[in-house]
DNA sequence: AAGACGAAAGTGGTTGA
DNA sequence: TCAACAACTTTCGTCTT
């Protein structure tokens, strides 16, 4: 796939003498050396490969930014193109050293990038996210790798907190039990990299609206549309009445659930929302017995099951 | 027998001195 | 930094359906 070279000159000498050099990625005049860009095919590296690999398909056909590539975005660069022209050839000995250590700390990022977009990959396809996440996870990683934060911290971890931040930046309803399960990374760990990515990243989540995990629970419990909905009444109320705060989501989302699924006689035992919700019997009881005091009218409701009974 | 219930003791996280 | 505290868990014996 031929890109179209920015320049056919060579703007130092300009000599008509412009190679593009596959395996460095990029483009140098060979009549005086001058690197014009060496990110210059940035995110042509892997379109490459799968180009020559005939008979392949291209796998990212459609979105050539992307941060799920190592090498997309990455580091600051030392200096543009445009600067360059200005330069006394001190300053441009001076400005190819440090680009050059530029390179250098570059790769090391890089194959930081690559050993963790690998894993990235690996847990949104066990928790089937969609693509409009993984790419956030990325992104928000590259910047985590980028600011220096992964430096003394274990590369999994800081994946799995970045992937429970943006799981929660999102509103998808994942567990940090689930997190830790498919990462490997201790629960404690997930939670504690998830705050320090997000104290240093400045990302903001509201603390989790137990109404998200209320449709998961339901469908995994194989419950019908309206018992769901019952479900989620009960929730919003109980919201309204402020008897959830400081509880667990989760423990509200499944007393919740088990009183609709009492309600419209689809029961599942206590156990069964227990483990959905990933929580205790003790604590589904608990909440429901807790939603039951405090909301009148479903102890209403509760006797009415209880009469036709 | 399965499910629901509740007591007791333990754990991890938050808060406030 | 420490202690108190509330929520949640684990475990287990008992009651209900």
């Amino acid at each position: 796939m031929a890109k179209d070279l920015q320049y056919k000159k060579c703007p130092e000498c300009a000599a008509e003498n412009l190679t593009w050099n596959k395996d460095k990625g990029e483009v140098a005049c060979k009549t005086c050396g001058l690197v014009l860009d060496d990110k210059l095919f940035d995110f042509g590296q892997e379109w490459r490969e799968f180009d020559s690999d005939s008979g392949q398909s291209q796998r990212r056909t459609g979105a050539p930014l992307t941060y799920t590539q190592e090498d997309r975005g990455l580091g600051t660069e030392v200096g543009t193109k445009a600067d360059l022209y200005k330069l006394s050839k001190k300053d441009k000995d001076r400005f190819y050293r440090l680009r050059l250590w530029q390179r250098r700390v570059s790769t090391a990022i890089e194959s930081n990038l690559r050993l963790a977009l690998s894993e990235i990959k690996r847990i949104v396809s066990v928790l089937t996210l969609p693509s409009y996440v993984e790419e956030e996870i990325a992104r928000i990683y590259t910047e985590a790798v980028q600011r220096g934060l992964v430096r003394g911290h274990s590369t999994e971890a800081v994946v799995a907190g970045v992937v429970y931040a943006v799981l929660r930046m999102y509103d998808i309803p994942r567990t940090l039990n689930e997190v830790s399960d498919v990462t490997g990374i201790d629960k404690k760990k997930v939670a504690k990299n998830f705050k320090y990515v997000s104290r240093n990243l400045n990302i903001r989540t509201l603390p989790i609206d137990p109404l998200n995990y209320v449709s998961r629970f339901a469908s995994e419990l194989q419950l019908r549309a309206h018992t769901q909905s019952k479900a989620l009444d009960i929730v919003q109320i109980a919201m309204k009445e402020e008897i959830t705060s400081g509880r667990s989501p989760k423990g509200i989302a499944a007393g919740a659930l088990y009183i609709a699924s009492r309600i419209h006689n689809e029961k599942r035992t206590q156990a069964e929302i227990a483990k959905v919700a990933d929580v205790t019997e003790v604590t589904v009881r608990n909440s429901y017995k807790e939603l039951i005091e405090n909301l009148d009218f479903l102890s209403d409701e509760i006797e009415q099951i209880k009469a036709d009974a």
